[in-house]
DNA sequence: GATGAATGAGGGTTCATTCAT
DNA sequence: AATGAATGAACCCTCATTCAT
């Protein structure tokens, strides 16, 4: 069943989705003035609110068509990387620089949805969040091979070692993205390798033997 | 030279001051109003003007007293944590959580100045935060003694791990003590136990020799 | 001369007009949304007024879709009422009843339309009230036989006395049956009792001889 | 404790409650509009809301104003009439028209508070009829002597005979008095006497013993 | 120093109505 | 006949800030 706004011409539809998207991204949730995204937009105040009913559903709609967006692209095949958590999680990482370098606008509206939540749509969009995580990230974990880690080490620590150290370094080239977004994927392969590095060490352990 | 709000009698500076901590905390720079504080500190809206000037010099001057705050009682004292990088970043990380059980709003209040700037107060946040963080954590980084890690792996990355990882435990346990934060200091040594072991792991790697 | 809604099919007549009718006595003419009554009737706000042309004039044909359904079930009927002021009273009186209880929505909707008049609609309403009001209370003084009336009283007052006492009584009657409306007719016996009461102490006098 | 408003010069605060009144009274409340009000008081739109914090609260503050200012004038003074129901019912039912030609815009402002009750504030509103009520109207009925009623009717539809007829005339003057105010008080014997026609029927009866 | 009355732009939202399709 | 996108004024209310007292 297509909402109001979905029965749009394309074009008129991916404007508005532009301008209401950079404008959350911009002033925050609350911050953001549906004023300013009509006048932006070209549209008329009431005409916002014929599409989406309130600022919240606004939201909510931007919410499930981006994460569409990114579901299409990146998400939709199955995580079925061959090799252990290591293989795994730098499949995982890269996937999420592709998904910042394909559109950071889009992955930074992301963000603020997911981690900033308004407080108002907290349920709305919790319930998203899990659903999306669950076909990504909650994958990682599933049916995982720790049959080559050391034993006398704690194994679940071990895993959230990794998982930390990764998330770490993905804030990182994430940062380094939005700083200088112009060199996108190019550096992909370059980090790549040294996300490698950063595994060869857990692996071996940072002490001589 | 003594601000017009310094010369306030104590009892009333810190009376205003928690309450306007408090409001920025509950709802955010922008979202904080000037009138509810005025009101639930019981003075007139004129008033806070006369001290602060503005919404934004009065969140300045608050981010400056509360980094001092913690400064006199958690930084001051010079960092001269004898033995290695883990020694010194266990230090570290048992120092946050203490600053954040001695006063958990002001804790967050910081937080929320450094990490979500607002942004009328970037540049002005952005400088105090870079002061902040060379008088503690910037200083954990000097003369550091590496001779015992091992000489195949790149050597600030093995740094940049271990600090990736204690960033991500730092998160955790301040969650839990926001959730939990009537334990507080309790769990201090259980949780030096458990900074340990994710050490431990690091040191020794995670894959058998 | 058919206008275009009495075009329609007579269920979708039926349709909009129960809806329009529910929400304007739920929320006033003012406060009763267009908006509202074409999603409740499921047609396009358009079409409402292609049929009536607006607002005001939508709650005209409704008024006289209401007088009429009425005046068709209860009034058109001559007053033949043989006997005094008495028995034509009661024999009004009770029509009222009648016509709360056998469709109280319509009612109510009379009620708002003559009663709380509409600034906007005052004229046409006031013109469309007069012209109800002749056909059926009009009629009721017309010929009156006052032979039995006490000679030493004003009788345009007693009868105006009678006028005012059932009219308070069927205020009466009106506020139950809205209360408790599904005993709707079935007290129809006990009321005639009560309001022969009412009369018998109008015709003998309250004070003692 | 004074509030806000009750602060001001007597003039302006007697200024923008009639403004509030007139347009409550014009408009009902709801169809109020508070800008409406500001523009022909001369105040700022945010004034109006320094001053009463919402639109239900203004309307309360005028309600228990104009309550206040009837209560001073006509209804502090105990109900000592001495004589029967008769007495009572002309003394009070004369009071209300002293109060409406005092001040008709004032009389019509607690009629709409009190008759046709805003849903928002149905609460605060009925609690307020009801100790008004209680000061006046109420005290009617306490105590009543019926000693010269007739032994042969029901007496407590006796008493709502009288009361009924009562509140027909009570509209009627009012009625009269909206359409023709400039004549206000000076009918007031005139209607006197009217009214004691009306008692002297109830009391001996319409019809020859 | 201290007050709080005063401002007026801007917030999200609803509304009856129009008109190209 | 029927649709629903489109309008923009109006709604109540909040805001940080000013300034005469």
């Amino acid at each position: 069943m297509r909402t109001r706004f979905e029965s749009l011409p394309e074009d008129k539809q991916t404007r508005i989705r532009e301008v209401c998207i950079q404008e959350f991204v911009n002033h925050g949730y609350e911050q953001a003035s549906t004023n300013r995204m009509t006048e932006r937009a070209g549209i008329s105040k009431g005409l916002l609110f014929h599409y989406f009913g309130s600022k919240g559903d606004l939201f909510l709609y931007l919410v499930d068509y981006v994460s569409g967006y990114f579901y299409d692209r990146f998400l939709a095949a199955p995580l079925e990387t061959p090799g252990d958590i290591f293989d795994r999680i730098t499949f995982w990482g890269l996937k999420k620089l592709q998904m910042f370098a394909d559109n950071p606008l889009y992955y930074q509206f992301l963000m603020l949805a997911f981690l900033d939540r308004p407080k108002d749509l907290e349920g709305a969009l919790a319930q998203r969040y899990q659903m999306l995580s669950e076909r990504g990230y909650g994958l990682l974990l599933k049916d995982l091979d720790t049959s080559r880690f050391r034993e006398d080490i704690d194994q679940a620590k071990a895993v959230e070692t990794i998982l930390m150290t990764m998330d770490g370094l993905g804030k990182k080239y994430m940062e380094l993205l939005r700083n200088v977004p112009d060199r996108g994927l190019s550096r992909m392969e370059e980090i790549r390798q040294e996300i490698e590095e950063y595994q060869r060490i857990l692996q071996v352990g940072i002490y001589r033997p």
